[in-house]
RNA sequence: GGCGCUAUCGUCUAGGGGUUAGGACGGAAGAUUCUCAAUCUUCAAACCCGGGUUCGAUUCCCGGUAGCGCUACCA
């Protein structure tokens, strides 16, 4: 025995929560189920808890590769993490023997009706199906023989009837919760491929894998009802549940991108140029709050205040537009606002190195100085990181694309004074050093040499220099544009003004 | 149909037996700079309906209505 034993340190003794995001691979990575890993990644570090990456693959049917990628890539621009990763079609023996363990504590019985053809009992309003007729009550030797001869069967979960049960437990958003046995339906635990359904891998695996807190959508509120009979069948442990109000569309309605197209994809808010620490921002103010009235929240200021208290029980709307007229009016305008204050907030050269790639890929050749240079000129001026293509156009082309030349003719002013103003400018500039006081000076003193507003001698410069009106400041953008192409281009404006 | 959940400005939300019902986005108006943007100021904008409890309900209780979810050998 050493007399100075490693001391225990308290998180040895006291383990972290351990939670999981769990997404089934049959689409794209959706924006709910993207907030959904983010409260499970906040509540795990805030908590110094494990995070668990789970692909529920259990529907061999409808998984798909690109469904995976989806979920990865997705989950890679949220650059959060996690900690252990699994794949439910490599524990199909778990949950096998989980399912038979039910079956022998006689919790479970074989149901050897013909699967139902689905959608048929969706539509249909009758009464409530709770169990096929005959089976359940098919004695063991029977039921044996049936099995034995090869005729396939479900396996089905032999909810307590008839006797005023409960299932009940506590949630941690909405509360208490309760429902009679009688109102719970025989789910089946395995289909006749012998294949585990979900409520039974997925009990398995959380039970297996020491889940202790499910964090997840409220469209699984009623069915942990049958997770909490699974879970007392399988003689584990009940984790804490938490249930997440859902997002949903304007019209009230369930996000789907059959109904509501791309804007419920993760993905297409990286490619519209949102920076994934104010879509994080954004999402997590769609049903939490830290009811402070803080809301430009950074991933420490987020980890720091994610409570499972602050959740609230009412679904959240996306506030997106249907018919999108321009990418930026396609999004909720309160995550657009956030992207913004974001980029504003981000040091000029870790934003250049953001935008640097938006505009290589777009065929521009531009070096990360130049772009250094460009990017406190365009920061206020983008929502969107891709914003910075229309911004920037002038900088980056050689070649500026055809204006309309009335935007040459100053406020008050004339075709005459158009001309006047951008051949002293020519004359002027010709001269000057293009740094900014050396360009404020000079052509202010032109201007009044000119007789003219400061303001109408800037506005023909701009335009010819710039292509249209609306520009950053006049004497940086020179600047950085350089006197070559500054007087190339004011050269080609003159013979333009009629 | 059955069961469950929910209900504060257009949207996200704070609040809670007595408040001018607070903040943010968006909208409108104004200030400011060489345009735009940013910034600042101001304004409009909400407690689903009906009962009950109470001196007093937007808040608590019940009912209604509406919305959503589940009701598959999908997850």
């Amino acid at each position: 025995m050493s007399d100075s034993p490693t001391p225990l340190k308290k998180d040895d003794l006291v383990p972290g929560p351990r939670v999981r995001f769990a997404p089934s691979p049959t689409g794209f990575l959706h924006v709910g189920s993207a907030r959904t890993f983010i409260f499970n990644w906040l509540y795990a570090r805030r908590n110094r808890g494990t995070m668990v990456l789970r692909l529920d693959d259990t529907d061999v049917e409808r998984n798909t590769e690109a469904s995976v990628h989806s979920i990865f890539e997705g989950l890679t621009w949220l650059g959060l993490g996690w900690d252990e990763e699994y794949k439910q079609s490599e524990r199909l023996a778990l949950h096998q023997k989980a399912a038979w363990a039910i079956f022998e504590r006689g919790l479970a019985y074989r149901d050897f009706t013909p699967a139902h053809t689905g959608d048929a009992e969706k539509s249909g309003a009758q009464g409530t199906w709770l169990f096929n007729p005959g089976v359940r009550e098919l004695t063991p030797e029977h039921s044996d023989r049936r099995a034995a001869a090869g005729e396939p069967f479900a396996l089905r979960f032999r909810v307590p009837r008839g006797r005023g049960e409960e299932a009940r437990f506590a949630d941690a958003v909405y509360g208490e919760q309760r429902k009679a046995a009688d109102d719970i339906e025989d789910f089946a635990l395995l289909r006749s491929d012998g294949m585990p359904t979900y409520h039974l891998a997925s009990c398995a695996d959380d039970a297996d894998l020491g889940i202790t807190h499910i964090i997840r959508g409220q469209d699984h509120l009623t069915n942990t009802f049958k997770h909490v009979l699974i879970f007392e069948a399988l003689g584990a442990g009940r984790p804490q549940f938490a249930h997440l109000p859902l997002l949903v569309a304007p019209d009230g309605t369930k996000l789907s991108k059959r109904r509501h197209g791309p804007v419920v994809s993760l993905t297409t808010y990286r490619d519209a140029g949102f920076l994934p620490e104010a879509f994080i921002n954004f999402l997590c103010l769609l049903g939490w709050s830290p009811k402070n009235d803080r809301e430009q929240l950074s991933l420490g200021d987020l980890q720091e205040l994610f409570t499972l208290e602050g959740i609230n029980r009412a679904n959240a709307v996306v506030n997106f537009k249907e018919p999108a007229a321009t990418a930026e009016e396609m999004f909720d305008p309160k995550a657009v606002w956030l992207n913004a204050e974001t980029i504003r907030g981000l040091p000029i050269g870790d934003l250049s190195a953001r935008l640097l790639p938006i505009v290589q890929d777009a065929a521009f050749s531009v070096d990360a100085a130049q772009m250094l240079k460009i990017t406190p000129l365009i920061r206020e001026r983008i929502k969107l990181l891709r914003d910075v293509l229309a911004a920037a156009d002038f900088f980056l082309v050689d070649q500026l694309p055809p204006y309309d030349p009335a935007e040459l003719i100053p406020q008050k002013g004339d075709a005459a004074m158009a001309k006047q103003v951008l051949e002293t400018a020519s004359a002027v500039l010709a001269g000057i050093e293009f740094k900014h006081d050396p360009l404020d000076q000079a052509l202010r003193a032109a201007a009044q040499e000119l007789g003219i507003k400061a303001g109408q001698m800037f506005q023909p410069i701009r335009v010819a220099v710039c292509g249209r009106k609306n520009a950053p400041p006049l004497f940086e953008t020179l600047e950085v544009l350089g006197k070559d192409k500054t007087l190339a281009r004011i050269g080609q404006a003159i013979p333009k003004i009629q």
